[in-house]
DNA sequence: TGTACATCAGTGAACGCGCGTTCACTGATGTAC
DNA sequence: TGTACATCAGTGAACGCGCGTTCACTGATGTAC
């Protein structure tokens, strides 16, 4: 990790917090995000060469972090009670939602936003917790009964759907949170109850009739 | 339904296009509205307040048009056979967002987008469409086994993750297309039976402790 | 049936403003010899 | 240890441009009497 420089640092907090209060990073203004950072509007060109490059560079910020983290997470969970690694999980994910908002808005808003190449870096970011969790899981030893694949597939179910509640979560108030919690938990729990039931093996090719099995 | 001005529409249609190209509402122009539906930029103040407005009146068009075509093909797919109305449900979603990707690419942006109106018109119309499946759901008798709570849980969050799936699908190839059917299904099944499994039904409230039931 | 008036959709010119980007510059820090 | 040079972060003035919004206007359609 290479030291970075103080006008780049306060260049990418002003825009995070700037996009995170417009709540769009594709409606800021280059002159905007120096203003807010109390710089020349130049020094923007001295660390990026325009604005995506900017928000892809806070993006692998929050990757780096955020990923290490969830990891150690469930390990320690596991260790001290299996039972609770998902909500220890969901847990640790929303609380670092909530202490770096800017950051998570900026994603969210970013994943369906008009630069390419920060919707496909966002894209890595969230396969790449999906991927993590998977390995988690099997490593783990946390659901003997799926297959890879399978463990794979709820995986980026729930991390996509967790991505979006995050913004959510951030907005809410204490009940909420709370409430919030509880359903991305109780989703990942069906989930993986749905994934490991009786019909649910094969591959995961085609869902065509299940439903009347369910019902 | 009142009739609407040939102005107005053009300007709708040109807004929906723009967006929809470059993926962000927030970063449209008024200007640029009015110059691709080959209008004088005044025009635009005839009929609207702003851009807010704009997005939110083509919302509400696609909402009036989508949640009938929904639930008629629910009762007819259940009529059928109920073991196909989720595919034939998913199906219908799918195919009505590759005939108006405008619209569905500005309402996945807008719901994280800088325009609180235009956001919680968008939250209003996926609580409706989730509302009516899951009315559908009993009336239906599809899954007897569930109580009316967690239908709506599980019908919010398939509504949910189909609602984000649709821009992918509008981006996909054929093949593309035919994985994004299959897991969404997938999702469905396996939600449904997790929800109707053996330690799932208590009122929704805490998941805790499952997760190493399910494993 | 005609006439007077009101409403509506759209026009064209004009405004002041903030934008992204460029240029040539400064001063501090690092590096070669 | 000193000196010369290169690199780097940041500055300030200036540019041309497209923006949102305003104003006063036109012409067509509807409506009252």
């Amino acid at each position: 990790m290479e030291a970075i420089a103080d006008g780049k640092r306060r260049l990418i907090d002003a825009a995070l917090r700037l996009a995170a209060a417009k709540r769009s990073f594709a409606a800021l203004k280059l002159r905007e995000i120096a203003r807010e950072a109390g710089l020349n509007p130049n020094t923007f060109y001295r660390h990026f060469s325009d604005m995506e490059d900017l928000a892809i560079t806070a993006m692998a910020e929050v990757s780096a972090e955020l990923r290490p983290m969830l990891r150690a997470v469930r390990w320690a969970a596991a260790r001290d009670n299996p039972g609770e690694v998902a909500t220890r999980a969901c847990e640790a994910l929303f609380l670092y939602a909530q202490h770096h908002p800017d950051a998570f808005i900026v994603g969210v808003c970013g994943i369906t936003g008009p630069q390419p190449a920060l919707r496909v870096a966002i894209r890595t970011v969230l396969d790449d917790i999906a991927a993590e969790m998977a390995e988690d899981i099997e490593r783990l030893g946390l659901c003997p009964k799926l297959s890879r694949p399978v463990i794979d597939d709820v995986c980026a179910y729930v991390v996509s759907y967790l991505f979006h509640q995050c913004v959510d979560y951030i907005e809410a108030d204490a009940a909420g949170r709370r409430r919030l919690m509880a359903r991305s938990v109780q989703l990942s729990c069906w989930l993986l109850q749905g994934a490991a039931g009786p019909n649910a093996q094969p591959g995961a090719k085609s869902g065509r009739e299940r439903k009347a099995v369910a019902a």
